[in-house]
DNA sequence: TGGGCGATTGGCT
DNA sequence: GCCAATCGCCCAC
């Protein structure tokens, strides 16, 4: 595909917005599942404190401080897997989540690992589970049409991250207005409640 | 070396 | 709306 990845290595806030609509395609032995991207976030590497990367590099991000267009993969609360699209030029950790998206091919084999019909890919979670994504595929490269971008989103809305305790007040969690496949918004849970 | 916590989800009140 | 599940990461001891 022309453009690519080179339409990955400009800024995280521009880029994010590019991947609405973008199909990310995977393949195992049980078959392939594709999903259309619907909802992502930028993370600004080491200018953002809600980034992984805000602290420097260590061994579980370090595909982050790689080159771009490759899928950096982490684990959190005990259970789950989350994806993100490594943007912007090496060295730069900037990397954008997929928190949403549309099941477009091998829906059945999706159902089948999300053990339900609904919400396939609505969450970064779901997302990862229905593609069969783990941290077996931290790192992939996803050229050669694992990732196929599109042209860019004309109705695109912005608002502040899901879940971060840190930066929260930052818009960029970007998505396709009236989507129904994005994902619900929540607030961190404060650990502080006092007034 | 230990413990608090997390870019979440699903089930229950 | 609330909360448990569940464990690797990371930093303060």
């Amino acid at each position: 595909m022309p453009g690519w990845p080179e339409s990955l290595t400009g800024g995280v806030l521009d880029v994010a917005p590019r991947l609405l609509g973008a199909v990310l395609r995977h393949s195992t032995a049980d078959g392939p599942v594709a999903v259309r991207i619907t909802e992502v976030e930028a993370y600004d590497g080491p200018n953002d404190p809600g980034s992984h990367a805000f602290r420097g590099r260590t061994a579980r991000n370090a595909v982050m401080f790689g080159p771009p267009g490759r899928l950096y993969v982490y684990f959190t609360y005990g259970m789950h897997f989350c994806a993100n699209v490594v943007v912007g030029p090496e060295g730069t950790p900037s990397a954008v989540l997929l928190r949403a998206g549309e099941v477009v091919e091998g829906r059945e084999l999706a159902e089948r690992r999300r053990r339900t019909t609904r919400d396939l890919a609505r969450g970064p979670a779901r997302l990862c589970q229905a593609l069969g994504i783990d941290l077996r595929h931290n790192g992939l490269d996803l050229a050669d049409g694992t990732l196929t971008l599109g042209s860019r989103p004309a109705d695109v809305s912005t608002g502040p991250r899901v879940g971060l305790r840190l930066a929260h007040d930052r818009p960029w969690r970007f998505w396709l207005t009236g989507d129904p496949t994005v994902s619900k918004y929540r607030p961190a849970k404060r650990r502080d409640p006092t007034p």
